[in-house]
DNA sequence: GCATAGTTTCACGCGTTTCTGAAACTTGGT
DNA sequence: ACCAAGTTTCAGAAACGCGTGAAACTATGC
């Protein structure tokens, strides 16, 4: 279990002094940090959460230069990090009339971000786990009935592999179930449940 | 040592050829590969979703040995892979009269793993994020009440602030409720579902 | 058409993470 | 007590991911 990640930045600063900016208030710094912890955990990269956070902190969008100075990233990490965080639909460039920079606005929709991340990566890596489960279920059946070399350990193996199955598929229906209101119902937040046997 | 006996033939391709050892069959292959890489996606190492699932598909306890030929790993990898399964409760170390050899068993409910991996390490990262996010609330208060630099940059930023806290206490109480019935119940599977609004 | 400001792309380097190999350690047998 | 077989620990090597900095590119204004 890869524990670290961590790193909780002291205030105290040693001389490397990365002064952050006056411009990010500490309200900033600090949801930015905790968001971008939790995206790491999350399997993305840390400055897309910062990056996404202060835009979703902010009233107005920004221009990526802001985000450079605030973050003290180079011009190169953020354009990249506003072209991944764009590519998951999570953050939107608007234009200005008359103005030829390039502002960043974050998607302001917590659920529709969080449905799609579900949708496109989660609800895929467990498709793949799926089909390879049944894969692995063919081979098992292709060896065993021809090689009858050890009934017991292919007996269990097509248990536990079924087993294995079994929790795939659910995880598939709560990841659809999530999806689906998330899409259609926000409110639903207090209401959370899990079907208790009857 | 004893694995010859087998594989008498191998015409060797490639000359990288990784052969997997003749006692891994093709269906442990395809599966601890494809629970390895979920492993991965969840934050785990690789490694550790191929050992626990070797050792969950198997009738029998197996030695390190064993693992290790099966899986092509050096011995260090092998007991340190075990050592963090173990730290984590999904493998144990079981022993055998009159046999001085370390066997390892997977703990076989695949609920109870998920919950303890959910209770300790998902909702420790909960817990620190909705911290991290009070915080950085009160820091603005503290920060916009003597200061009055950007009213409309306050209000905004403390309303989405306080929208993120919402998100995450919701997710709170998500995992206790995944947590909680996992553990007394193992057959609401099929019976997920979330609250719809009435 | 050229200069200027802003943005994107990309090869490289750096810090981490993971694995290996070998040495140290344990335990049971003789 | 010593040996043999197995296991754990650990320093270093390899692999990997991420961010930098500079160059290429684009668009605007003169």
């Amino acid at each position: 279990m890869q524990e670290s990640a961590f790193d909780a930045r002291a205030p105290a600063e040693s001389e490397s002094e990365q002064l952050p900016s006056p411009e990010l208030w500490e309200s900033e710094r600090i949801v930015s940090d905790a968001i971008g912890r939790l995206m790491v955990v999350w399997g993305f990269k840390r400055n897309m959460g910062r990056v996404w956070t202060l835009l979703y902190l902010s009233d107005e969008p920004l221009r990526a230069d802001a985000l450079r100075e605030r973050l003290q990233l180079s011009a190169g990490a953020v354009s990249m990090t506003l072209g991944e965080l764009a590519r998951w639909g999570v953050v939107r460039k608007v234009f200005r009339q008359g103005d030829r920079h390039d502002y960043y606005e974050a998607e302001s929709s917590l659920w529709k971000m969080i449905s799609r991340v579900l949708r496109e990566r989660e609800r895929a890596e467990v498709l793949l786990a799926i089909e390879a489960l049944e894969d692995g279920l063919a081979a098992l059946e292709r060896f065993a009935e021809q090689a009858v070399s050890a009934p017991a350990r292919a007996r269990i193996q097509r248990e536990r592999i079924e087993q294995l199955l079994e929790l795939a598929r659910l995880g598939r229906s709560m990841l659809d179930a999530l999806i689906d209101h998330a899409r259609m119902d926000v409110s639903w937040l207090p209401r959370f449940r899990l079907g208790r046997r009857t």
